[in-house]
DNA sequence: GCGATGCCTTGACCTGCATCAAGCCGCGCC
DNA sequence: GGCGCGGCTTGATGCAGGTCAAGGCATCGC
């Protein structure tokens, strides 16, 4: 028992779950006993159904929450409506900005969405007593940092058909649950809808729309229901991400 | 003495630097001297000129660093020569990708740069020791982070003249040495060439040229020499960036 | 069943930026 | 001086992707 607990310890998973094995299995137990009793009583699930604002841009941070289920989109706007979805988070990602007085950023759910919430205090009282739980967090916070950039050049950088591929083939990486690791080809649904493809890419819905459809026309996917995309052979998607 | 050190090391300036005060005035006094002791005699500071390659991409991280001094631009290449600079750095930022097996992007250094370089492993034993500097690195990941962040909107969804606009606010930001705090107007060098400012933006060379001419008939920026600018009125310029 | 609604696709057209090409300017070198 | 070269600007043209508009298809409430 103990020898498990260490191994979700020293794993990359994250963090902050209270004593509620039972309830969030999975992320929990991340913490030794009694580094959670502090936070043993703090802590609470929440669900969000799809558009669900979780944190609001400029709005005053007072907690932090684990994902435990579904896929957050965090977005940018700008005055005159325009909005970039600079994030997204799967579970079982930490969810908001450290140490920050505001939040940067939009967090809405973009399917349903179960969180585990802790106060802001309680979490940063933790940490402060806590270094290895600050490592883990710095750990999350600069894989954070390089996908952002590597999204970066997608944005900049790419055609409107390498963009679509390399979101097909990021999804398909995070998103299908049964996948084996050496895999050729991948299932899933998408968790965002094709206006929220759009705004990840910096493209409108059309064109994501048309370069979906230039996909399948070339056998590289097929799309069931709209949302449901399978990949024969991964390899070939990789390609097209330029 | 004692009282000084400590204004130092609660402020946001980072790290690591040698018992090397005299001659690296101004990043060093972070770490409380007996911290130091260990990288004392590890340090050493290098010199680069423009265009030079202070860290490859998918190069072995065996170093880490600080930057005393000048520019240092961070990029990412597609295979075909495509390029995006994902990221500028300035004095004193901290410089490579902690605990990383590889660095996920080249470093460039865009003007002169001065260095303070450190082996990763007596920097990464540091850490493991002092729960403090972690959290002063771990602070300055969080702002790359925002920055990123920020930047994923300018490239996704802002215009030519927007992009072009944002870029010369935030180098009037960072670049301006004498800038009072409430000076409505900015005087600076650019650290950048064109073809820098175009791969920095996503745009190309031809682009960047015309955006600027644009701002300098419209009377919000004059440019002499090619680098340097000035910028009567910081908020025109600011309200130009979407 | 039937209309309303939300989400997606497709088509026709337009425009902002890329591309291609020429020329300018400052600088170092012979 | 004159020449070559690298960095920048400017002009002419083309096209990828944006915009506008119409229509398909599933879901939901009545």
């Amino acid at each position: 028992m103990s020898e498990k607990r260490r191994d979700v310890h020293n794993s990359d998973v994250p963090i902050l779950c209270r004593s509620c094995e039972a309830r969030h299995k999975g992320m929990c137990g991340v913490l030794e006993p009694e580094e959670l009793v502090a936070l043993a009583r703090r802590t609470h699930k929440t669900r969000h159904e799809p558009g669900a604002e979780l944190i609001g841009e400029s709005t005053e941070i007072r907690s932090y929450a684990n994902v435990m289920r579904g896929v957050v989109k965090l977005t940018k706007g700008l005055e005159d409506g325009r909005q970039q979805v600079v994030g997204l988070q799967f579970a079982p990602d930490f969810l908001g900005r450290l140490f920050g007085d505001e939040s940067q950023t939009t967090a809405l759910a973009a399917s349903d969405v179960d969180l585990c919430v802790v106060p802001r205090g309680a979490l940063e009282q933790l940490i402060a007593e806590n270094p290895a739980l600050e490592h883990r967090l710095m750990q999350q916070t600069l894989r954070e940092l390089d996908e952002a950039r590597d999204w970066m050049v997608t944005l900049g950088r790419k055609t409107a058909q390498e963009k679509v591929a390399s979101f097909l083939h990021l999804i398909a990486l995070h998103a299908d649950p049964h996948r084996p690791d050496g895999a050729l080809g991948a299932v899933f649904d998408l968790p965002l809808s094709r206006a929220d493809i759009a705004d990840f890419l910096g493209l409108t819905i059309e064109t994501v729309s048309r370069q979906m459809t230039k996909l399948r026309q070339a056998g590289v996917i097929t799309i069931t229901a709209n949302r449901h995309v399978e990949v024969p052979n991964l390899r070939r998607l990789a390609d097209m991400c330029g």
